[in-house]
DNA sequence: CGTGACATTGACCAGCTTCAAAAATCGTGG
DNA sequence: CCACGATTTTTGAAGCTGGTCAATGTCACG
């Protein structure tokens, strides 16, 4: 189901991000190349935590699979994300490649051990779980009080915010219809139609693998997140 | 609004609760008490994060506010809990006091240099971030693919495992309709009506203050957490 | 004992889901 | 490179859950 390359040359983050240094450079060494094909799990819910990963490029997903088949995918990773740290002993959640998957896979234990004597390392890590649990608190709001249409709009513009390049109007959208319902908690339908009404009025453009934002304010203001500061969490 | 008390006798965290350290007790000594009344802020979303908090007795709640008067409660703090250490720089939310709140206070740079020399704290605080996402995880399942009476059968089970009570069948809920409404995704009213049919078909019984957990199998049937082993996540 | 906040109940309504089917897209093999 | 089957996306019609609005009941506190 999965297909494993090790790479002979081991590139660094920050060869790869230019000339900034990256404190995850640390566990570079310790890492191994993997390839994930799309679909495909990376870790199961409840297996031990040997391994975590970090993204190179793809796009992956969480999920929470419920006994009746209903569907929760927690959040979508894109490449510098992280994967797997956040557990202690067990993952409390599935793991899977959206688009075919580069992964650094680390040995848990290793990371443990760097994070005792790299205090930079530990820093870096605490940011980006802190980053992570804003994003799922945005999440929250998403979830407990957004209407459909204002869901889709706070989701455009979250992928919007979390894409590499920053001036295109296009937003990749690797994953499928039914991906994104049950991140939003609604149906595949309701998606199709709400995304409809939107190119419908001008806003976006669906294309292939993603969609142009024609409008962005207009977004902003459906996404009922103009005047809080919450515009400008998407950076 | 909020009143401030000193503690002449500083107490450990690990005398109260018996013999067993706690990693937490290195911050004692830094610590001051402060007692919020109930509805009062504890701090402000946005506001500079020079201080965190452990409570000590009372319940809190974690608030998002959106210009068109939306709310949602992200969630609700129990003693032993920590507030504002998984924020950087500020506070991504509102704290108010449920009930009148009795908190420990520290000084967050000074916790932040504790951690650098005290690996027990770290870890301590790690766990309890991590516990912390696992909350947040289990709450995004609940209002991504929940029906109102499986919301609150699963919210009245979160409740009741987080209680220090184990045996009781009596599960406080100090706050309002409306708090667990707006934790919950859903309106008063829906609340009231689904509380109704649980008492009327003897799953629970409402008091004043809480209610009685009469059936709590029917209640794990009814969250829809049977199966799976997130019914044994109420620990 | 009165007053205001909160909880409860009812009637009606709307947004989203469900069910069903057509259209588009993807992947695969000849 | 094209054809074909499978999967995904889109659109339509009908139904239901939960929301809205309004009125009444209950409790805490001065």
């Amino acid at each position: 189901m999965q297909t494993l390359q090790q790479t002979p040359n081991v590139r660094r983050t920050s060869e790869r991000q230019g000339a900034i240094p990256d404190a995850l450079d640390i566990l570079e060494q310790f890492g191994s190349a993997v390839t994930i094909r799309r679909s495909c799990e990376i870790y199961g819910q409840g297996q031990p935590t040997e391994f975590c990963w970090r993204i190179v490029s793809g796009c992956a997903r969480t999920v929470s699979l419920m006994d009746d088949g209903r569907r929760q995918v927690s959040e979508f990773l894109w490449p510098g994300d992280v994967l797997g740290v956040n557990d202690l002993d067990v993952f409390a959640f599935d793991a899977e490649a959206v688009t075919v998957v580069r992964l650094r896979r680390y040995p848990r234990r290793m990371v443990e051990t760097l994070v005792q004597s790299h205090a930079v390392l530990a820093v870096r890590l605490r940011t980006m779980a802190v980053a992570n649990l804003r994003r799922v608190h945005r999440q929250i709001i998403r979830l407990g009080c957004k209407t459909a249409t204002e869901k889709i709009a706070s989701f455009l513009l979250e992928m919007d915010g979390r894409s590499k390049r920053k001036n295109r109007r296009f937003v990749e959208l690797p994953m499928s219809r039914t991906d994104i319902a049950d991140h939003l908690g609604m149906t595949t339908e309701t998606v199709c139609r709400v995304l409809a009404r939107l190119q419908h009025n001008g806003t976006v453009t669906i294309l292939r693998n993603g969609l142009d934002l024609r409008d962005r304010v207009a977004l902003l203001e459906l996404a009922g997140e103009l005047r809080t500061d919450a515009a400008l969490a998407y950076r």
